[in-house]
DNA sequence: CAGTGGTCTAGACCACTGA
DNA sequence: CAGTGGTCTAGACCACTGT
């Protein structure tokens, strides 16, 4: 008899979607609720907020809960380490260091990333390999303003991610999808033909308001990132 | 003096950005916790649940909460209609119906959503356009066999995605993103040339367990999705 | 100003799971 | 089996915000 929070959620829920409680709605309140479902305002009151968070319903004080007219759809990916990415898909995987330079940071990256003018960035093109075939070229740039010791860090056997993870393990991120075509460089590396259409994600890393890092990860061709919800 | 569990949730967060709790380790109990900000354990509870929600802890009956070893990187994104996504940027939108058909699902179709062969769908190519240049192709097939009252739905004017998001609202949806080179047709209507690299996402939705509709939507070159986390 | 959601409390019992 | 999180309760006060 004892209602709990999740049968309450799961009845709200399946009121909502066989249309008993039409988009644009007024749901009735948390105390109604609670007596009908004979059970305490809180365990309503997690239910609800929780439909809220699902983006479900809306809330608002005084107003009372709405189904929602257009149920906010969103997806959630999960950006897992390449390592991990390659290993959980049963595939063996394998790390090389293109290229490793310190330099000064480049116009575009200043701007993106709000650095001081002059900046000092450590650049590096980095492979990843799933059973051995050229799964996704990483091109990086650290803040060495940020991030001094990054200098010494050495990622010839490992790639910068795993050390960056470690080294600031909690930072902000922007994140971008695109799609764009491969260049000469791209190409040889990913092992495709020029102008082949290549998934490609980009991330800008803050700590603190200070800016760490800026990648951008080119996928092999045909690369599909998925997710249900 | 009162901590809300807002406060208590910052300050815990704080201290594992801080490194004072470090990934791996292991926090105080509930009780504990409790106890130091002066506070019911309710809102302890509800400060680190959501945390463990947030992926930035791990919590686990008898053996207590860990900050986690590599938090878990999660991107959230809204999927707007695209009609709402177009006019939000400021630009003006428009709709065109391309082609319409009703014809018997193509084997793929027939496997992606698992179908009972020979199934009739209807199928449309729409444009959407932002300030008058195309913005994005959308290529739909509705399942009539889940859906039989799509077959007479009057298209001309407004996109079947509207027209769905009113008739089943509630659905189960995967979703994939990826790159793809235009071809001929999507060249001719993108305005773009044979081959360029297309930002290209895929749904497949089903409701109740019945497979309702499969969409490709190709973005115009150059199109970026983005996200913060 | 009054009604609704937002949050806190103190206490209780339960469910899982590591030692 | 014992310790930790998971959840519920009954009651309270507060903070918005529509009317």
């Amino acid at each position: 008899m004892t209602a709990t929070y999740r049968d309450v959620k799961a009845d709200i829920l399946s009121k909502i979607v066989r249309g008993e409680w039409e988009p644009g709605g007024l749901i009735p309140g948390e105390v109604e609720l609670a007596e009908q479902y004979s059970c305490a305002r809180a365990t309503v009151n997690r239910a609800v907020r929780e439909l809220a968070d699902d983006g479900i319903v809306e809330r608002r004080r005084k107003a009372g809960t709405r189904v929602r007219m257009t149920p906010v759809r969103q997806a959630r990916f999960d950006i897992p380490l390449i390592r991990s990415e390659i290993e959980q898909s049963g595939s063996t995987y394998r790390y090389a260091l293109i290229d490793d330079s310190v330099v000064v940071a480049p116009d575009w990256l200043t701007a993106r990333l709000t650095l001081e003018p002059e900046s000092r960035a450590r650049h590096l093109i980095c492979l990843h390999y799933a059973d051995g075939k050229a799964y996704q070229l990483e091109d990086r740039w650290i803040n060495l303003a940020t991030l001094p010791q990054a200098e010494q860090a050495d990622f010839s056997t490992t790639g910068p991610n795993e050390w960056l993870v470690a080294t600031v393990p909690f930072s902000d991120v922007e994140i971008a999808f695109s799609a764009s075509a491969a260049d000469a460089a791209l190409a040889r590396y990913l092992d495709c033909m020029v102008g082949d259409a290549l998934f490609t994600t980009e991330r800008s890393t803050w700590w603190e308001g200070q800016a760490v890092t800026h990648v951008r990860l080119s996928f092999r061709p045909g690369h599909r990132m998925t997710a249900q919800y």
